[in-house]
Order: C-alpha cells, then structure tokens, then sequence
DNA sequence: TTGTAAGCGTTATCAG
DNA sequence: CTGATAACGCTTACAA
C-alpha cells in the first residue's frame, strides 16, 4: 500500500473546461460558447479553430454548469412503484428510449409502494433541477402541489389529478375479457380483483361486469373476490372460488400474477384449465408465455405508455401549453389456451 | 383555451434560495452555509433564527450549484445492458436500496446490449459529476480510459478490467449442476450454453465440465449447443439435442430463459420433463416458479449483487485507496422439479 | 463577428 | 462567531 501522509484522497484530475478551449484556441470564452451553441454567429475559421481545440481536448461540455445558468437540466425524473415488479421494466424502457432520443437522461426512484417515499423523491428530484417528471403513482393518493416543472402521470391515476396522463382503457379492456368469455359460453363466472385503492382495478372490474350485464349474465356477490397484486393472493382467493357450488366456470384475474395464482389453484384442486376452468388475466407479462396452458390475457401496450408519456413530456417541456392531454392507450385481448368452452357445453 | 399572446411559458416561480433565508433570518449568506453543513460553529440564537427561516420557508438547498462548488454529485450512474431482462431488475433495485439509504440518487442507462452506445453513456455521464458508476457491461469488449470517479463492475467483466468488481461464482455454479446431475445417476449430459463474449458463460460452463470430468463422465462435443440467452435459443438447441441417440437424459442451460426455451422443446417433443430428459437452468429468475415442472436451478444472488456493488462503491466515494475488491458471491442450488432420475434407471 | 462581464446557488477562505 | 467575497463552468446580454 502506498504510504499516504495526507488523509484527503489527491485531488482527481481535473476536467477540460470551456476556459482550456478558449486559451487553445486563443479567443474568448464567450466565442467559445458561441461555437458550442450555435445561436450566435462565428467566423468559419474560428469555429475551425474552436472545434479543433475541443476535439484535440477531447471536451465535454459539463451539464451541472450549464443547468445552473439556463435553470433547467436535460434529467427525467421518474418515479415508479417498484422495477422488480414486471410490468413497469418495459414502461421505464419505453420512456428511456423517447427521451435518450432527444438527449435527455433518467433519474430513477423506486418508491417501494409507499407514498411516503414516493413524496420524498418527488421533493429530491426538485433539487436537481428536472426538465421534466414521469410518474407512476403507488397508489390513488393525493398529490401534494408539485414543482416549477412537468408532470405526467401514467397508469394509475393520483386522486384530483387533471394534469397530463397516459393511461390504459381498462374499462374496455375489462369488457373485452368479459365478452370473450360470454362468447365462449359461459354463464357461471368469478372475478379476483387486485387492491380496492389503485385507480386501474376498478375500472377494469367495472367494464368487465358492465358487459357481462349487457349480455344479461348476473354474477353473485361471492363469486367476487379481493386480492392482492400477485400470485399468493390469486392462489388463495382461486381457492375460496373453486369450492363453490356451482363451481366458476371462468376466472377473470385482475391482472397476470393474480392469473398465474389461480391457476396453480386450479391445479391443486385436481381441476385442469382448460377443460374446467377457463382463466383469463390483464397485462400480457411474459411470464404468461410460460405457464401451461400460456395464458389468455388483455394486453397492455406497456412499452409504449412509457413511450407516449415521455413524449408527451417532451412536448410540455417544449413549452407547449395547451391544456392538460388524457392520452389513453388501447388495450388487446391475446387469445391463448387457457380459456375456451365451459365444460357443459362442449360437444 | 385560454388566450395567451406571448410564446414564451412564463418564469416559474423561482426556488427560494439561500438568498432568501438570509435575508430572512437577518444574516449573511456565508452564515447560512454555516449553519447548513454545521462544519463552522455558529451560536445557539443565530442558528434557530435561521432554521426557523428554513423551515417557513420550506428551503431546499440545490444540489446542482453545491456540485459545481465541491465537485460532486450525489449522482450515481448506472449502465446495464437493458432492463427488460429479467434478470436485471433486481440487481438494480439492490443498488438503488443501498444508495438511497446513503442519499445518493441514480442515473439509470440502458446501454441496450450496444458496446457503442454503452460508451457514449460513461461519457455522457462524467458530464453530470457523478459520485461514482456502476457498469453491468454489454459483453467483455474492454473498456476505454475511464474518468476521475470510481467505478464498480458486477456481473460481466470487460476483458483486462480489474479494478473493482461483484460477481458470483459462476464457475462452482456449474459444478454444482453438474453435481446435482451426476448424483442423480445421468451419465448422457448435453449443454446448452449462451453467447461466447459472455464471461460468465465461460465459467459456468467450464465448472459444469470439471465436474464431469472429476466424475469420469464424459461428454461428446455434439452434445454441446451454443444459443442466443433467450427462449427461443433454447429452443432450437434443445431440438437438435434430443434428436441425437442416444438421446441425452439431462440438459444444463447455460440460463433459465435458455431452460425455459429447452422445456418446451422436451414437451413439443413429445417427451416428459422430468421423466424422460432432466433440465437444470441457471439464474433462479421468477419464471422458473411458473413453469411446468417448476424449474430446477443455479440461483444467483441478483440483488445482493447490486447491494452489495453499491457498497463497495460508497466505500470508494468515502476515500477508500485499498488495491482493487473482487467480491464474489455464492449460488445456490434450488431442487425444484426439472430434474429427477434418468429413466433407464428408476426403480 | 468577437469580447466582456454579470450571474446561476452554492461552498470555502479569510478578515473582522 | 459572523460576514464579505471569490470561485465552480457555463450562458447571455451587451459593448466593441
């Protein structure tokens, strides 16, 4: 180990600056930043000059600097509930990619599910100066005031919020399982739904039992169940529906992991899906490719409700005013095995 | 629409700054400061007078004009290959976990399996003053003259690197399948491996082979197939595999996407996993748990990874000048139901 | 077309 | 213990 009398760590060497550009170059710093920018006009051979002093040096503009002047920084702040959940990688990827296009970067926050954190990183993010925020709210919560800078909110939706949004139509998508399973034949079907205060399950529960109305299927109270977001709940609450009498000829699952429980549950009760139990979920994770039988889902556009909020935030950080955009992405119904004709019907 | 003559979108609202709370609190700016980072003692009176400032004020201090003064962000870049992989969600969330208790925030970049545009990330990044970096490389391709910040490499290494870096023993992994295999009595093994300029393959692949070889098994080089990490990889390998005779009774995927890929191969096949061919995958992703049979697998730590990274990043943040930490962790085999006795000989 | 200088919000040095 | 003041690297009027 070197012998090291001072405890401080040396000073690290020092980035190229505007100012080493200018001294190389031999003209102002302000020409230099002339060059740079583009907006104010340079004689062709100091620009020549300029530019090759800048890749002789090898400089990066620094954007901490620049931020502090212009009072705005190319950073997205985003805000998501949890990566580790599999829905929102393909969101975040969706957003990274608009925005990398137009040279802004992603300032990431996992708020854990808890609105606590999620406010806290909200204030944080403020710090840095953002050009703009994308947020996935952890819940239906409301939103405190918020910042100098865009907002867009995607999927669920804070409680009072009439800013920008990107959704997806649950209620349809909702009513497209329903049909499908109408269409199929059956008549005894059951719902597990995910947590009560996250805006995007009740919609889909609700256009879901809208269209069974329409096609005057009725659906008893305890052929409704409450789960939460993932596999253990589906499990459970798929249990608690199987053994009753009659027994569900169909399970509308609030979303894939839900979907993916009740099946194991389907299993476990010695049934066979397909056959006697026809399962339907929402999301169109991957891992329903994986499942057998590969699950029949509603889709979400996942990717592209990144994609489309991040443009839309482009746009508002463009300056463009108009009154808050609600873009509201379609959703698609991805016929697998896992649901066909109800048992008493099949020839 | 409300009319609005002027182009422009009008001046925010402009932060309070530390302006403000000096004149506030009837002191000087540098007083301010003082109080802020408590490094210069300041009275009882003075520093209540300006707290409470603060605090009716709702102050935030901005970190951008800090960083231009010390050098140094709470910034901590992060660049992996894409975060649609399954694999690495976790990894990032052990990071993020660790570098938010620590008050540092991440800039998360997918370099999207790109050597170029990975580049042109660790560039682009230096221009935010990070505290420190984080890389999951693309492939081992080597690595440019890095910056002045310390930077962490997990997972993947890039050819010649050794500065610090987090792996998992990917090499006793293999022998562990390897082992798990042979105790089961299969003595027909075939591998199917992912990309080449991948150096985790390498190492999972070559323990996977020691161990065979320590156990007098061998092991025919047609029953080797090198796929893309991805299912359907697994799948076309695994198709030319179990048309081989003798057909092997045991596959190791070099990843569970791999596995997945090869299961499926085995069921189009018309053949039973487990009973006619073993699989044992390599990562321990979720969706092993989803798949019929669940899948037996070499787990990989994927968020201690990340945490523990994170860790050794702060370290160097914090002034540590120790020789470069190569810290690997452990996998663990997790028996599920992928893998049992080869057929010839169940009782 | 080029240069000068003020200022963005902090920290840090140095007098008072 | 408190207060001026320079400096961090850059943009932007405005002057030359």
């Amino acid at each position: 180990m070197p012998t090291n009398k001072s405890t401080k760590v040396p000073a690290a060497a020092s980035r190229i600056t505007m100012h080493d550009i200018a001294r190389r170059a031999n003209v102002s710093l302000g020409t230099v930043s002339h060059v740079i920018n583009g907006k104010v006009s340079v004689s062709d051979e100091v620009r020549a000059r300029v530019q090759k002093a800048i890749d002789e040096l090898g400089y990066q503009p620094n954007h901490l600097s620049r931020a502090l002047r212009t009072n705005r920084t190319n950073l997205i702040g985003m805000v998501i509930p949890d990566i580790t959940n599999p829905f929102f990688p393909s969101v975040v990827r969706g957003v990274e990619d608009a925005a990398f296009r137009a040279n802004y970067r992603l300032l990431l926050c996992n708020a854990d599910n808890d609105p606590a954190k999620e406010l806290a990183y909200m204030n944080d993010l403020s710090s840095f100066m953002p050009a703009g925020i994308i947020l996935i709210p952890s819940d239906n919560h409301k939103l405190p005031t918020l910042g100098q800078y865009p907002l867009v909110c995607i999927d669920r939706q804070p409680l009072g919020w009439n800013g920008d949004s990107v959704t997806v139509e649950n209620f349809e998508g909702g009513k497209t399982a329903a049909a499908h399973l109408a269409q199929l034949g059956h008549k005894q079907i059951a719902i597990v739904q995910g947590p009560e205060n996250v805006s995007t399950v009740g919609d889909r529960v609700r256009g879901f039992l809208k269209e069974l109305k329409r096609r005057k299927i009725t659906i008893s109270p305890e052929y409704i169940q409450a789960s939460s977001f993932d596999q253990e709940g589906g499990y459970l609450c798929a249990m608690r529906l199987l053994r009753l009498v009659p027994r569900p000829t169909a399970i509308f699952a609030a979303n894939d992991l839900i979907a993916v429980g009740a099946l194991q549950a389907v299993k476990a009760s010695k049934l066979r899906c397909p056959q006697d139990v026809s399962i339907i979920g929402f999301d169109g994770l991957s891992v329903t490719d994986f499942t057998e039988p590969a699950l029949t889902s509603v889709v979400q556009p996942s990717y592209q409700l990144g994609h489309a909020a991040m443009r839309l935030l482009l746009s508002r950080i463009e300056g463009d005013t108009a009154p808050p955009r609600h873009i509201v992405l379609e959703t698609q119904l991805k016929v697998r095995d896992s649901a066909q004709e109800p048992p008493t019907t099949r020839r």
